[in-house]
DNA sequence: TGTACATCAGTGAACGCGCGTTCACTGATGTAC
DNA sequence: TGTACATCAGTGAACGCGCGTTCACTGATGTAC
C-alpha cells in the first residue's frame, strides 16, 4: 500500500509532533514506537521507513519544540510557566522541565539536541531579563518550581510551590 | 542456604541503600531488581523475601535519603548543591533533582513518599531562608539550576549554568 | 490520454532481549529435647 | 552441652510480557511509452 508523496510528508510531520507530545507527557521510555505509530494511524513496522531508530526520532522531536516566549515580558512568562494548566499538561508544555532527568541519561546525540534547545531558551530569556546571568537564574527557578510542583501528590503543596516560585521570580523585576 | 538474623537485617539495609544510590544515578526504570541484588551480592530471586515488589522498594528507598543541610547557611548550601561534584555524582546527591521527572509519572505510593521528602527539604530550607515562601523559591532555583547543568553535553555551558544560578540565589541573601 | 510495469510506503508476523515476578528446591540456622 | 529436626533465606530456572527492530509480502503510486 504505497501512498502519495504528500501523504509521506504529512505522516513524517505527524510522527514527530505526536512523539514530541507523548514524550513530554510520559517520558521517553514509557512511550513505545508502536504507541506513536498507532496514534498517527499507522502500524509500528512502517516507522523504520522514516527514522533509523527510536533514538533518532527522539533527537528530531526535541528539535521541533518551539519556545512560545517571544514578545512576552517576565511577568507574562512567569504567569504562564508556573500556572496549574502548564503543570497539569506536560505534553503541550516546556520540554526542558518535562524531560529533564531523562535526558541526562540519554545518548550524546540526544543530549546534543537538548543543548541546542537549552541555548535557544536561554537566549530568549536574556531578552526579557537584565543579563544572561540573570536569565539563567530565572529560567532555573522556573524549571525547578514547575518540576517540584509536578512531583508532589498533594495539590495544596503543589499550588503553594507554584505561587512561592512565582513570587520569588517576580521580586527581582 | 538460610542465613542468620543479623545477616538478614544487614542485607535489607544494603538492598535499600544500593537501590537508593542506583536509582539516583540511573533512574528507576534503568535499574533492574537483578542489578540491585547483584551489587548487594545476592541473586534476584531472593529479592521478594524482602519486598513485595520493585515499587515498594522505590518508596522505601526514597524514604531513606537524608538531607545533609542541617547547620549550614545558604551560602554553604548553594556552594555544595551547585558544585560540579554534585552535578557529576547524582548517585550520592539530592534525590529530588535526580528523580524529578521520573517521579511525576510513578504510582501514588511512590509520589506520596516523595511528597514527604519534599516537605522535609522545604522545612530545612525554611530555617536558613527568611520565610517559607523564600525557601521554596530558593529550593526551586537550586533544583532547576542543577537539573539544567546536568542535561547539557556542553561542559562550558553547564559550568556557566551552575555559576549563574549560584549568583542568582545569593543575590537575595 | 491510456496502458504496463517498476517502485516503494505500509503491513503484520516474527526475532531476540531484558524485564518483574514465581516457584520448587537446597542447605545453613535456630530451636526443642 | 549435644543431637534431631523444623524453619526459612537464598538459588536459579522458568513464566509471561512488552519492547525495538527486521523482513517477506502487498498493493497503490508514479513513471515510461
Amino acid at each position: 500500500m504505497k501512498v502519495s508523496r504528500e501523504q509521506v510528508a504529512e505522516n513524517r510531520k505527524k510522527i514527530v509532533a505526536t512523539a514530541s507530545r507523548l514524550f513530554r507527557a510520559r517520558g521517553f521510555e514509557a512511550v513505545s514506537v508502536a504507541d506513536i505509530m498507532n496514534e498517527v494511524g499507522l502500524t509500528h513496522g512502517g516507522f523504520y521507513g522514516y527514522f533509523k531508530s527510536k533514538d533518532e526520532l527522539i533527537a528530531h522531536a526535541l528539535g521541533e519544540t518551539s519556545s512560545p516566549w517571544s514578545g512576552k515580558n517576565l511577568s507574562q512568562i512567569a504567569d504562564t510557566y508556573l500556572s496549574p494548566g502548564h503543570r497539569d499538561n506536560p505534553g503541550t508544555g516546556c520540554p526542558t522541565a518535562a524531560l529533564a532527568a531523562d535526558i541526562a541519561r540519554m545518548t550524546p546525540a540526544v543530549r546534543g539536541a537538548m543543548t541546542e534547545v537549552l541555548q535557544r531558551q536561554i537566549d530568549v530569556m536574556t531578552k526579557v531579563a537584565g543579563s544572561r546571568e540573570q536569565a539563567i537564574g530565572l529560567f532555573a527557578a522556573l524549571v525547578g518550581g514547575l518540576t517540584l510542583a509536578r512531583m508532589t501528590k498533594d495539590e495544596r503543596l503543589s499550588d503553594e510551590i507554584l505561587a512561592a516560585t512565582h513570587a520569588f521570580v517576580m521580586e527581582r523585576q
